[in-house]
DNA sequence: CGTTGTCCAGACAGGACGTCTCGTCTACGC
DNA sequence: GCGTAGACGAGACGTCCTGTCTGGACAACG
């Protein structure tokens, strides 16, 4: 049902790459900068020329790649720098040359992840485009494999503050925006009325889905249509 | 505003206790069973006359302590087995005989701290005591670090199986269970009138609240009670 | 053709894990 | 009383993962 996670084709590893690297970096290309991509020294436009080797794009995917199944396959906790590099058949140091540590991988994966399956319909906003939104988002936080990284990452939040930052910055707080700009459109428009402000409403919608993924309870389509009925309908009295 | 979680009076370790244990004993006692009390044969209920030394109620209390302090002040990741024992003045053995895990040590504070601070209210329900019930409950989450250890298990959860079965058995089933009592009962008297199943109404009022807690903002009151009101109260159409 | 930077491979110290073994002490049974 | 069973503090132990740091091979650019 959900064959593989982040993108079509994917080699098993990234060793074995005699004439890879430049079929791939042309054909595939980068959806998504990355985590270091956007770190150093977004203020110098024209940096260095690029003297030495570029960057290997096979070995950047193998490392998403192999994150993404030994999430999925033995959870959080059994994730390590290390069995993602064995697994990626990458060296470890490749690994900390280019994320700081496994968290901004997986919020690398889950970006792309989440703008490819559950993009926010901000054009043309209505009540039946959100009810589809969060039919989807519902979907995804419950039983795609990529969804569980969401879950994951708002966990490993918890743990440590660093993680929270670096989540909030590079995944909730853009995705936010767009979400409040959905839901303002659409009060705008006259095609919902909720009660509360647009955070706390998508907090409430989206709150309710995400605790039901947390707590391993299914996610009926009826208690999101109810949800949003109750909570974005206008009242009569 | 919170001065101490888990009781009144407590001993900083449980070192230095000469005539301590006696006292302590008798005058504290024991509110929950913790782990290891159910956990051994309770198919047989007179177990042998318990020959040897009995075990040190101070050291059991300066564990649950120490786990309570270190989680509140270093988070989740910094909690160690290791600094557990350190901090209680308690030898790293000790608590490996009574608790499989650190998990099962924060389960064993939450257990106690939930049934204290945040009571279901199973008798006389009505649509005003379920609405205090979720007030007090969006406090203890954002603001009391014992809601911390809430946070931080529901975390764990994600990462770890274990940590998600225990979980599951030893908290949210039996105080959900309390609270499907508590909306049932309010329903049948016709102070409420929710248009889901307990469980997933419950799960809605909850989970929004949990969510905000998760994702680090507050929790204005209106908004708990604009949530209450619109999934509780029955619609006029 | 040399410089630069990436890649794989592996070594390394540090820390936490969970287990184990001591010696000490205390409650209970005989 | 006295012996024994069990809890306790102290600390050693092997294992695993961490994050850093080498070395040597390779590829891109001037």
């Amino acid at each position: 049902m959900f064959p593989s996670v982040l993108g079509a084709d994917r080699p098993d590893t990234a060793s074995g790459r005699s004439g890879w690297t430049r079929r791939l970096g042309t054909a595939i290309g980068r959806v998504v900068g990355g985590y270091r991509a956007r770190m150093p020294a977004a203020s110098s436009p024209s940096r260095r020329p690029h003297s030495g080797n570029r960057r290997d794009d096979a070995a950047r995917l193998a490392v998403l790649h192999a994150a993404d199944d030994l999430l999925a396959e033995n959870g959080f906790g059994a994730l390590t720098v290390e069995a993602i590099a064995r697994r990626a058949g990458v060296a470890k140091q490749t690994i900390y040359r280019w994320w700081p540590s496994k968290v901004e991988i997986l919020l690398d994966t889950l970006i792309e992840d989440s703008d490819k399956r559950i993009p926010v319909p901000v054009e043309k906003p209505s009540a039946e485009s959100i009810l589809r939104y969060l039919r989807g988002f519902a979907r995804f936080v419950a039983r795609d494999p990529a969804g569980k990284v969401l879950l994951a990452l708002i966990a490993e939040a918890q743990h440590d503050a660093g993680t929270a930052k670096s989540f909030h910055q590079r995944y909730l707080g853009p995705r936010r925006a767009r979400e409040r700009e959905m839901l303002t459109r659409a009060t705008e428009a006259g095609e919902v009325a909720p009660r509360l402000g647009a955070d706390a409403t998508m907090d409430a919608l989206v709150g309710a889905i995400v605790y039901r993924a947390l707590t391993g309870s299914s996610i009926p389509r009826g208690l999101v249509d109810t949800l949003v009925d109750d909570l974005l309908r206008p009242r009569a009295d």
